[in-house]
DNA sequence: GCGTTACGAGACGGAAACGTATCGCAAGAA
DNA sequence: TTCTTGCGATACGTTTCCGTCTCGTAACGC
């Protein structure tokens, strides 16, 4: 990150913390007041740094912004279920306890609207947290058509919308009344339904 | 809208047209630019009018704003369907078809992120724009009821955010591929095995 | 016609952030 | 030790928008 990665022969070389404190100072604007209220001062002065340090290491808002969401991922939640539809439901309810509260979660619905003007940050965004969860599901899914829960010719990509759509509109469009724990559950128990193999029983009445 | 609605007893009267000149300018801004960029003299300028004038009927931007999307309510497309699968299809499809043409589609991931500072905005794109649109989905779910073709004892407004959700994350989310037209059809079919009655035997295999 | 208010245009001082530059000191390499 | 660059702090001129005000003209009630 920044032009820390090629020290100067001569000179006093750079402070490596200072990268990570412009760092968080931007992502925690980014989450307080959205991309278009943050100013390089705020971020200078809630990194206790100076402007010149700020500018020395990236030459502008947009690629300072670019790179602090880069390093926004989260490690994921243990894995504590047995069954695929329970791992399913603790995947998804991990989707919905984050968004509210964890620092990616709450810097997401500004990165929607800001990136009609600079895709970037959604593209980062999305290889950064968005990605590797959805390989959770993915990997959960193919467990399922393994033990049969899952029809074999599922289109996992399509299988996780069906998941995580309702759950994050529920949160980030109709977020009137907060969602209760068991919404979760009932995603995927509706979705688990519809992508059933044609030929078992169903199950879950 | 504004304060034109009771109008002075004495001088000349204000020009009732440079109220939808201000909103339709708000609205065009607030699709190009979106909240944060939008500036009053801006308003003014495409609008055609003085800052006074627009001063006079709005004390500023925020109010001018929440008035201005409070006239975001599209007619719905015409009913050209016949069963209740092809009418949800159909509605799903306007939903994509929607999103990134029209104003209100252009201007609604703007406010998601607009929504952390001013729920107000939000607010009143939910009564004007998605609220409408909900109760298409609703009345062709009930529909669906009577027909067997649904569960009974279904939630109506889970159902929808069953078929909203996807479609909507596929726009907002994962805007990287445009989604085919054939998408609708896969959700409504894919939601529809999920709500179908217990008893009756899987259509669609 | 007179009084009053609306209108477009733009001037006005103030505020905020821009990106650059300077200052005095600190921390390494030669 | 000397040279070079980093650092926090802050001053600087510039730009943009704010909200108010003024001007000359226009539209309405009386």
């Amino acid at each position: 990150m920044s032009i820390t990665d090629v020290p100067r022969a001569v000179g006093r070389p750079r402070d490596p913390k200072l990268d990570a404190a412009i760092t968080d100072a931007t992502l925690e604007l980014l989450a307080d007041i959205g991309y278009a209220a943050l100013t390089i001062e705020a971020v200078a002065t809630r990194a206790g740094v100076g402007k010149a340090t700020l500018y020395r290491r990236w030459p502008g808002k947009v690629q300072l912004v670019v790179d602090a969401v880069r390093t926004l991922s989260e490690q994921p939640d243990p894995d504590t279920s047995a069954g695929v539809r329970d791992e399913l439901v603790e995947l998804l309810e991990a989707v919905r306890r984050k968004s509210g509260s964890s620092l990616a979660g709450r810097i997401f619905p500004r990165l929607i609207g800001d990136s009609a003007d600079n895709p970037e940050f959604m593209r980062r965004y999305r290889e950064q947290v968005l990605d590797p969860r959805r390989d959770r599901f993915r990997t959960a899914l193919l467990r399922g058509v393994e033990q049969g829960l899952v029809r074999t010719d599922v289109d996992t990509d399509h299988a996780i919308d069906l998941l995580v759509g309702p759950m994050a509109y529920r949160n980030l469009i109709r977020n009137d009344p907060a969602p209760g724990p068991d919404l979760a559950a009932r995603i995927v128990d509706d979705v688990l339904r519809a992508l059933a193999p044609p030929t078992t029983p169903q199950e879950q009445a």
